[in-house]
This record gives structure tokens, sequence and C-alpha cells, in this order.
DNA sequence: ATGGTAGGAAGCCTA
């Protein structure tokens, strides 16, 4: 089972590049990010004409997550537990078959001297919680998306210029951590432990052509995936495509 | 060099 996961920026800007990636790399799921409309404005239509049915939790303008699959989704959930005054969509939880699957869009918190930092903190803090509940269900389940976070140096083209940035700032990279020591395993740096490479490459000042990027957007699996991970990578061809998202896909095999 | 570029909304905000 092919999983992928793309922050598209825009789903209306970059849907024919979403159908051709669809029919290109066939993945069985494949989990968006920053669709930035609402699920009324989402382009069923065409993605389900390519057998995919949806899950969609919108919003006007910012944020928007949705995951593609397959085969049938069943078991919705949508908004991140936690907080009832949460009004950003930012995650969306299904099930297919006996697999989990969450489409993650973690908030990007930069500034750091503004509300939006502690925001962050306080999600990845939520996000934690929830997963130490899927995990006592002992739930198979794969967490994929942009979480906004460089988990290490070897993640950032240049650690220095990033060191006060909220992707790589030491109280988000503790959070983080916090996550992972849960018992989850990163799909690409478990199979590629030494490997450089990144997701995410801006569109200002020539970051793609220049290679300077981030690795922000991960695959996340719970043990019960993890044993069963067969292969990852991340897909660079997305990125050189004209009127490109800033983000590329990165996809997990799981067996069975 | 406190800029740069892209998307959406509406005459700025977010990333």
């Amino acid at each position: 089972m092919k999983i992928a996961t793309w922050n598209v920026n825009s789903v209306k800007a970059r849907l024919s590049h979403v159908l051709d990636y669809l029919r290109q790399a066939a993945p069985d799921v494949l989990l968006l990010q920053e669709l930035k409309v609402v699920d009324e404005a989402f382009p069923a239509l065409e993605i389900e004409d390519l057998g995919y049915n949806l899950a969609v939790h919108g919003q006007k303008t910012y944020n928007g997550v949705a995951i593609l699959s397959k085969r049938p989704l069943e078991d919705v959930e949508r908004g991140l537990a936690g907080d009832p005054e949460d009004e950003q969509a930012r995650y969306v939880e299904a099930s297919v078959g006996t697999l989990r699957l969450a489409s993650i869009y973690l908030p990007n918190g930069n500034p750091v001297d503004s509300e939006k930092f502690p925001y962050k903190l306080a999600w990845m803090e939520r996000l934690t919680a929830h997963v130490r509940t899927l995990l006592d269900l002992e739930e198979c389940f794969v967490l994929g998306g942009d979480f906004n976070l460089c988990p290490s140096d070897a993640d950032v083209h240049d650690p220095a210029a990033f060191a006060d940035d909220a992707l790589c700032r030491p109280e988000s990279r503790a959070r983080f951590r916090e996550l992972m020591y849960l018992g989850l395993t990163d799909a690409y740096r478990a199979l590629h432990p030494d490997r450089i490479d990144y997701t995410y490459w801006g569109y200002q000042g020539g970051a793609w052509a220049k290679d300077q990027g981030l690795r922000i957007d991960h695959l996340l699996l719970a043990p019960q995936a993890a044993d069963r991970l067969a292969g990852c990578d991340i897909d660079r061809t997305p990125r050189g495509w004209q009127k490109a998202s800033d983000h590329t896909p990165i996809w997990c095999e799981i067996e069975g």
C-alpha cells in the first residue's frame, strides 16, 4: 500500500498537478494539506473520476486537509481533539481497512514572538496526547503531512540561518521528540539514516534551483506500521513543474 | 539589503 503526502498550497491552483500526480504515481492514499477551500469548493468530481474516495476538512483561504484513497474511507474524524475552540482545519483522520490514517497540517509558528508560536507548541502537545490514545488502542496508523518541523540540523540546508525559526527552535524540536518517543518511526529517516534531502523549497531567492530546502513533511508510523515498512522516498518531480507548490510529495510503502 | 515570491482575498495576511 503506497501512502503519499503533499502540501499543495491551494488545491484549486494545483488541481492539474494533483491529477497528474495521482495518474503518474498512483498512490493508494494521498494526504493533502493547505487546500485553502471550504468543503463545498473542493474539486471532488475531478478526483473521484480517477477512482479516489475523499475525506475533506476544508477552510476558506487558510489551512484545509484531505485524505484521498482508492479503497473506501470509514470513521472520518475532522479536527484535532483537545480544544473545541480551535477553528483551524489542520487535522483529518480516517480508516482504510484496519489502517488508521491522518492528514496533518501542523501550525507554522512564525514569528516566534507572536501568539502563533505558543499556538504551535500547544497544538503539538494536543497531537501527542491524541497519539497516546491511538497507541493505547493498538491501532496500526500512519500520520502524514506538513509538520512544519525540521527534526535535526541535517534536515536544513542552512542550520545557522534557521536556528531561531519556529521550524527549528529547541521548543519545537522538544515537542516533536516527545511525540516520536511515544514509539513512532520517521519512515524516511528509518530507511535513509544519512541521506540529505528536502520536501520544501520556498519560492523566494531561487531556493529550488539552489537546492536550499527543508525536510518538514513527514510520514510517522505506529509500531505495527513500521514493522511493515517496505520503502519511503521523496519525489522531487512535482516541485519542478511549472507553477509548482513549494512542497513536493513524500511517500512510503506499507506491506499487506 | 528587515527584502524576496506565491496564493487568496479584497485593498493585507499567511507562509
